[in-house]
DNA sequence: AAATCCATTTCGTGC
DNA sequence: GCACGAAGTGGATTT
């Protein structure tokens, strides 16, 4: 009766479904349900959604996702920390709520074609390289990799514009800003090096000459040009050495 | 046997799981997985996953998905546009591959507990309202929201940075930049509007002075301080009409 | 709770 | 295909 093992159910009666999906949310399970529905959202916008067939998935953090069999974003959601609920009805119709913002998804069925529970157990931390954090443990371990001479001082040098990836000197004593990037840049990346370094001099009360470097797999036209206009550089570095 | 209505297999045989996905990839069905799994990741970046129970989504336009019990986003996933393969194993064994950038996911199942496959039909366009764009109609509807006597001349004028939400000019024959966002701005947005600005300005070769000005619900204190520094403005206005 | 920024961002639009 | 920016972005970290 409160089995926690996965249960399943295939074309339910409309009651049937409604239990279920009760139960599962009462017991702490994944939920998915796939069948014909429309579905409302209100709240940091507005949104309808016309009956069609769609997954929806109710987690036990709160989270919904409604998805349709393209893309990889979920056409309606709810974000973690909300709450399900099943709405009385004559058909199944699902209320995700949150406060702060206020919102309220709502998923109403026309027909269930597939409930099924599932109990999730064995988590584990997902472990993942390539990324900026790694680009700078790259630059930490060999600094010449910005430019031959480069002494990191700091990571995350704070600024009245925010932190510095890496803040360091230059062979000559000037002061090096580094902003790090996994992927090729646009314009916006120049800014935030930008910001950094006015910030920066500043601090410094224009003691030291303040370098700006952005290390990155690329650039586009347009940030190189930014680039140029601000008198900053540009170091070319991917997120994993490349063989 | 072809049959392209809904199928579901509960704790299925490991071949017969096998098949069951393989026909679901095949009759371009949505088709989803649970079970205890490990998933790798190698592509943009790189990853591995430890064994433990995920639902897993694979989508008709190649999009591929692994969900754990918490979160919004996937733990793992592929974009659409990719390909799905049941490799031939004892146990299931998924890739969903892509070339440009090449990237290759693989779900590698321990156990399967559940297999379904959905024909999903029925789609329709979402609605969505609160929107960027809404505010921009807004304005144009109402030119006095940014502020008496501005004329709107142009929506996504081009600049070499960009393109302007909305160009305009005020009662004094200024030029106005008019940046929209729809939450809360902070330093980003005003670099933003600073970009558009002083391209505006190179383009109108200082003929005419150019105003900047962020619309948005809100700033934050040190987008206002940039904002300052820069001698640009904020105007308040929501996304949808407050009641 | 607010601020700031990363992300395998994805997604859309225009060139 | 690249470039640029929006998104109901989500998510992590720090204050």
């Amino acid at each position: 009766m409160t089995d926690p093992t996965p249960q399943t159910v295939v074309l339910p009666e409309h009651e049937r479904a409604s239990e279920l999906v009760e139960r599962g949310i009462d017991e702490g399970l994944l939920v998915t349900v796939f069948g014909c529905c429309r579905v409302d959202y209100e709240g940091r916008a507005a949104s309808t959604l016309p009956a069609g067939d769609r997954l929806v998935v109710l987690k036990p953090d709160g989270t919904a996702l409604v998805h349709t069999d393209e893309g990889h974003q979920p056409v309606n959601w709810q974000p973690p920390g909300s709450t399900h609920e099943v709405v009385d009805s004559d058909h199944l119709e699902l209320h995700t709520r949150r406060d702060s913002p206020p919102e309220l998804l709502t998923v109403s069925f026309d027909i269930v074609e597939h409930v099924a529970l599932f109990d999730v157990t064995g988590e584990h931390e997902l472990s993942l390289s390539g990324t900026e954090a790694d680009m700078r443990e790259r630059i930490l371990d060999d600094p010449a990799l910005v430019e031959s001479g480069f002494e990191p001082r700091a990571t995350e040098r704070e600024t009245a514009a925010g932190a510095i990836d890496i803040y360091g000197v230059d062979s000559q004593g000037n002061a090096v800003v580094v902003e790090l990037k996994r992927r090729r840049v646009g314009p916006d990346a120049v800014g935030q090096l930008d910001r950094y370094v006015e910030a920066l001099e500043r601090d410094l009360h224009a003691e030291i000459p303040v370098r700006g470097v952005l290390v990155a797999p690329s650039v586009t036209d347009g940030a190189r040009e930014l680039l140029k206009r601000h008198g900053h550089e540009f170091v070319a570095l991917t997120p994993t050495p490349d063989e």
